[in-house]
RNA sequence: CGGGGUGUAGCUCAGUUUGGUAGAGCGCUGCCUUCGGGAGGCAGAGGCCGCAGGUUCAAAUCCUGCCGCCCCGACCA
């Protein structure tokens, strides 16, 4: 960063919008390891593609070497990403990989992050970690860099290998330990500017999706560890997606199931009718509760004891509805969340399982209730007892009406919360997530800049974030056929096939062929020369496998027509092209 | 972290129950034939059977411990 405003650049470095042309290649020359056999290990789609295609190869859990044609993929990623983050005027540079602890201890969060942060010690044995994100580090520089309210708002971004030691890694890329990430950081002078430049991060993600060809939804979502004020997420929309996202029908209302509201409809409150015990012998869940007693599943309350930050918190929740943990999280404030073990659910209630109520629990044992089941009237919950639930149990004068909150999962078709809309429930891999930070972090490490007045301002933060890696597998999720990949433009590693048949036996063709590799260089077309000398569906089956959107064939067959043959990667026919029209032609078929 | 699996050729896997010369397919090397949708034949190369102990005349196989990897659950770009 430059000291002085003035010197600063001010305008955004232009572009060019279509994609890098690419370099070309020659199957000879180019590291290319294909197999047709899926390795057992990959789940999903993607997964298995990226390693029959040779894009990926595994060396550890969550661990991925980008083989030369993946990399060609995740460049492409970058290069859309890069466009877009400096258009809206963000500026990129490269933080350190390995952190000082430090800066960690300064924010709170050495002891906050929990084990996916992993830490090392150098020589010395001083604390670092290997940076998962870098709001420290980028509040750190900006704070050093950044004195006055002339040099804000400023975006940072920066395109690197990030370091999460998930319980689980799986999917591959899709959800590994060691993953590419673009992270951006914005600072502030107050709010409306935090907001503005939100916006446009917004906007620019929009974009970059967009261009990618990814089909993709903008989520309100939780703002999770990170913290702030208001967060969206990113979704490409796919049923492999271990998201689950809630959009309405009529209106913009998008949401994380995390958070998704909705308007649910309960059964008509009644009259309270006089409450009694009914004796039901070893009932264990409410569909044979609802069962034994005769009632609906919506006529019955029934009880959830959690562990929220080691301390039991009993959740009552409609007979039909599913407790929401991250929902519940927030409603407590609590930082982890977990189901009691049977025998610390009889500790801290005295009940055995299956029979908990809101009846006679212990003096002082926190409970709060989900708003829909503290609507039920004449409603059956367990007695507390073994073998027992009461029946017309009504909150207030049977039970204290404990705090009631949203803790409840929306279900599919349920009332939009801002519309006459109803909602639908699709899934989505999360591949960006943006948040107004606020001065979170800002305030811990004491970032701020002298205002007009030569008042000391603390400066308001955002981040966004998009997982590059993530995106190579998420577009196949969406991109693909039995076949194999179906790369769209931008993302292709190549952008035509050249094949030849019979190509070393035949001079006319290799000639044909080279003429033709030089004429698609010299049009910035990208070209996968397949020079090999292998049988033809070799060739065909591999180009498909890899997913290069345009192919075109040369043989004698044609060749003394003068023409070519043309097939679309999505199409199952081929198209006769005369030699000297197929540039034009894969022109307009690249718009 | 809990539960379940699995580790044998570059890859996908048999063989382990019942201990006795290390196997197949794909891939790789060479030759022949074939040549428009992952061809065929012949000849070959390639193994610390995850690691370390133990039992046994003898261990891929049985026992003990450790490690890696995968799946299911709780956590996250």
């Amino acid at each position: 960063m430059t000291g002085s405003p003035g010197g600063r650049a001010t305008a955004a470095v232009v572009c060019d919008p279509s994609p890098a042309p690419g370099i070309a290649m020659r199957a000879t020359s180019f590291h290319l390891t294909t197999t047709k056999e899926t390795p057992a290990d990959a789940e999903i789609v993607s997964h298995q593609l990226m390693l029959r295609a040779g894009l990926t190869q595994k060396l550890g859990a969550g661990l991925y070497t980008w083989l030369p044609l993946g990399l060609r993929v995740l460049r492409n990623v970058e290069q859309a990403v890069r466009a877009e983050m400096d258009a809206i005027g963000a500026q990129e540079l490269l933080m350190p990989a390995i952190q000082p602890a430090e800066l960690w201890r300064e924010s709170g969060r050495w002891s906050k992050y929990g084990p996916e942060l992993l830490r090392l010690q150098d020589r010395h044995e001083r604390d670092f970690c290997f940076g998962p994100t870098h709001e420290e580090v980028i509040t750190d520089l900006v704070r050093r860099e950044v004195r006055s309210y002339r040099q804000l708002p400023a975006s940072y971004y920066q395109i690197q290998t990030k370091f999460r030691d998930e319980t689980r890694p799986r999917f591959g890329v899709m959800r590994a330990r060691e993953f590419v990430m673009k992270d951006a950081y914005s600072f502030h002078l107050d709010d409306a500017s935090l907001d503005a430049s939100y916006q446009a991060m917004r906007e620019a993600y929009a974009r970059i999706f967009q261009r990618l060809g990814l089909d993709f939804r903008a989520v309100r979502a939780d703002t999770g560890a990170i913290g702030g004020s208001m967060s969206e997420e990113f979704h490409v929309l796919a049923d492999s997606g271990e998201d689950e996202i809630a959009a309405c029908s009529h209106c913009a209302y998008a949401a994380n199931t995390e958070l998704a509201a909705s308007r649910p409809t309960s059964p008509d409150a009644d009259a309270p009718l006089p409450a009694s015990e009914a004796h039901t012998p070893g009932v264990q869940t409410v569909a044979e509760q609802a069962d034994s007693l005769g009632l609906p599943l919506e006529r019955i309350v029934k009880s959830v004891v959690v562990i929220a930050d080691g301390e039991p918190v009993v959740v009552f929740i409609a007979g039909d509805d599913e407790l929401n943990e991250a929902k519940l999280e927030r409603a407590l404030a609590a930082d982890a969340i977990r189901l009691a073990e049977p025998d610390e659910a009889q500790r801290a209630t005295g009940s055995p399982r299956g029979f908990i109520g809101p009846v006679g629990l212990p003096a002082g044992l926190r409970c709060v209730v989900d708003h829909r089941a503290a609507a039920i009237t004449n409603f059956s919950s367990g007695a507390n007892r073994a073998d027992y639930h009461w029946i017309n149990l009504n909150w207030g004068r049977d039970a204290e009406l404990p705090p009631t909150a949203d803790l409840r999962s929306v279900r599919e078709g349920e009332a939009c919360p801002d519309c006459d809309g109803t909602l639908t429930l699709t899934r989505g891999i999360e591949v960006g997530h943006i948040f107004k930070l606020g001065t979170g972090y800002s305030e811990a490490m004491e970032a701020s800049v002298l205002d007009e007045q030569g008042r000391e301002i603390t400066m308001t933060m955002g981040c966004y974030g998009i997982g590059i890696s993530r995106v190579v597998a998420a577009a196949i999720e969406q991109n693909h056929d039995e076949r194999g990949i179906i790369w769209p433009q931008p993302l292709a590693p190549f952008h035509v096939a050249l094949v030849t048949i019979n190509g070393h036996k035949s001079q006319a063709v290799a000639d044909a062929a080279e003429t033709l590799y030089e004429r698609l260089q010299q049009a910035g077309m990208a070209p996968f020369y397949d020079d090999r000398p292998a049988r033809p569906g070799v060739k065909f089956a591999d180009a498909e496998l890899i997913g290069i959107p345009h192919r075109v064939v040369v043989a004698e067959r044609g060749l003394e027509a003068g023409t070519l043959e043309y097939r679309d990667r999505r199409a199952s026919d081929n198209e006769i092209i005369a030699f000297d029209d197929i540039i034009e032609h894969l022109r307009e078929r690249m718009g």
